[in-house]
DNA sequence: GTGAAAGCGCTAACAA
DNA sequence: TTGTTAGCGCTTTCAC
């Protein structure tokens, strides 16, 4: 099949008899165009087709109109809540967004960096699985692409940051556990390697500590965020031990709703022979059984200050500060807890 | 702040001493290249963090190795999903996902084809509101650019589709219903533009009227995927009617997980007082309580599909030939329904 | 108000 | 095996 070429600016050009500076001027709303010169080029590309490559564009201009948003997995419906504010936001802008999903490897994580690298974005918004700082490092100093990462984190580099205050959170789900009279409060967090999973394990002692209350390492455990995840650490939390938690905080809610999974299979009552809290504000959570106590949800505030950070950042150029902004979010109380 | 500039070719042949051609070829494993020259070559690339400028490649070959999804809402697990695959797939071949969100209407997808178009990407895979026929089909006879439609047939063009059987699935469904013994069954379809809507309304009354029994106007809700609203359709259907329907069939489960919640509000059992099935096996709807009856999961399936068949387009260049899947999905039974 | 020519960083003919 | 040159489609001085 023959490829029929694309009308550039040079077909345009010839049609109308202009120069090509004209139609471009023309087609950019620049103001130095005759009105009657502008009229005559616009309704030629129209029946044309035109469409700017903005391909040529941007090499000229040194400048793609396109963020990169790299995440663990888009089907958790917190990563999904973000993206959809970002690219809402840029998209008033012209900008698009170039994804990528990591799955929680670091390897990805860094080829899909090195591939909007080479896309050359004007930015890049991350949720990192935490150990790349070397290589985020780089990027920042030596590519000068301004970088945002959420959710997590980079170890070792001081960037821009957008979080979700973990330990704060962390802390006053399971301070609501120990007000309920619980005292045997399991934890089931993310990867430790990540901060998110750190800090959200952080926040939990802190309130048992402050209750008096000895860490148990068989009430804690890590599992990865995932569904599966989460039901699995159930599972062995209910096998493992000689004595059982009577409550349990699950560190984001893929992970409680893996957990609902295996307390149903198990025929354990929620929140009767156990309470449960988790962190994600989500869909399905108040339309689970018994709906599940978590915190308010901060999805669109975390996707906004994002984007308006690396917009900001974007258009001043003023990479050298260091940008970091930390969301609380309050308890949204429901019935999993053992409230009402 | 002044903007260093990328390294790029030209600096490393000045710098290794070789020509720009040499240094092309050593980057881009061409054969015709002494291999202490690439060694060397190389070392310097990476000693300078070279990154190939992608734009340039790109507007020189005619080929972006970027392709467009266009989604709804990616907060919807089903698309998320897809999408997942569809990255995946694409990644091993060097391409990335430049992802659009319609949020269900007509004029932003047209402008986010625009936009892709603009950009040059090597094709698209749309889920379309289904009413912009006209202008996919100018795109795709026009701009040559080959686009795979997922989940609703675009109205009034043929195009490459990788569908869900709807009419199949929703008489499925409808007739497990049928089995159970409900003859008053009620049906929550999303909008009657889009085929997913229609058809999956179409399998209802298929399966109602091999039973002989009448179509009930009052029974049908048209609404909009979402949580919301299945919510507000759900309360409609209980509000509205002199009698009111035993069963209920959705055509989403967004849609069926807002009606858990309205259901619950008004304190009627499931599937005591009224039995529920819907479409999409999701991670939420085995976890909610009663677990959701719904067709088998297919996203895997469509995502892989639609990936080959952009791949093999892309690849061949053979655009005249139309491309239909069409992706059966049998019952997944749980407790909604009345079963067990 | 308009045009000619250079160049963004890369690859592909064509030479050598 | 290596180098020269042109050109992808656009914008931007700098003329007129």
């Amino acid at each position: 099949m023959i490829m029929k070429k694309a009308v550039n600016l040079k077909d345009i050009a010839r049609e109308t008899g202009y120069s090509i500076k004209t139609v471009s001027r023309a087609i950019n709303d620049h103001p130095d165009v005759n009105e009657n010169t502008r009229q005559k080029i616009l309704s030629v590309a129209q029946e044309y087709s035109y469409y700017p490559n903005l391909l040529a564009k941007s090499l000229r201009l040194k400048k793609t109109f396109t963020i990169g948003y790299i995440v663990p997995d888009i089907t958790n419906e917190f990563y999904g809540r973000v993206g959809i504010v970002i690219e809402k936001e840029f998209r008033r802008y012209g900008y698009s967004l170039l994804v990528s999903f990591t799955e929680e490897s670091k390897e990805n994580e860094i080829n899909s960096l090195k591939l909007l690298l080479a896309k050359r974005v004007d930015g890049i918004i991350l949720a990192t699985v935490g150990t790349t700082g070397d290589f985020l490092q780089e990027i920042i100093n030596r590519h000068h692409i301004p970088v945002v990462v959420i959710d997590n984190k980079a170890e070792g580099i001081k960037t821009n940051t957008v979080l979700h205050d973990n330990i704060d959170g962390a802390y006053v789900l399971t301070k609501h556990l120990l007000e309920h009279g619980h005292r045997k409060i399991a934890c089931v967090t993310g990867p430790l390697a990540e901060t998110s999973g750190k800090e959200r394990l952080e926040g939990y002692k802190k309130a048992l500590m402050e209750y008096g209350i000895a860490i148990e390492v068989q009430f804690i455990k890590v599992s990865n965020w995932r569904v599966h995840g989460g039901f699995d650490a159930t599972m062995e939390l209910m096998q493992d031990m000689s004595q059982k938690p009577s409550a349990v905080f699950y560190a984001n809610s893929q992970m409680a709703l893996g957990a609902y999974k295996a307390f149903k299979k198990n025929n354990i009552r929620i929140p009767e022979d156990v309470a449960v809290v988790s962190f994600d504000n989500l869909d399905f959570t108040d339309a689970i059984e018994p709906p599940l106590t978590t915190l308010d949800s901060v999805e669109e505030k975390i996707g906004l200050l994002a984007s308006e950070m690396l917009r900001e950042i974007i258009l001043n150029k003023d990479e050298d500060r260091i940008r970091e902004r930390l969301v609380k979010a309050g308890l949204c109380i429901r019935k999993s807890c053992g409230c009402n």
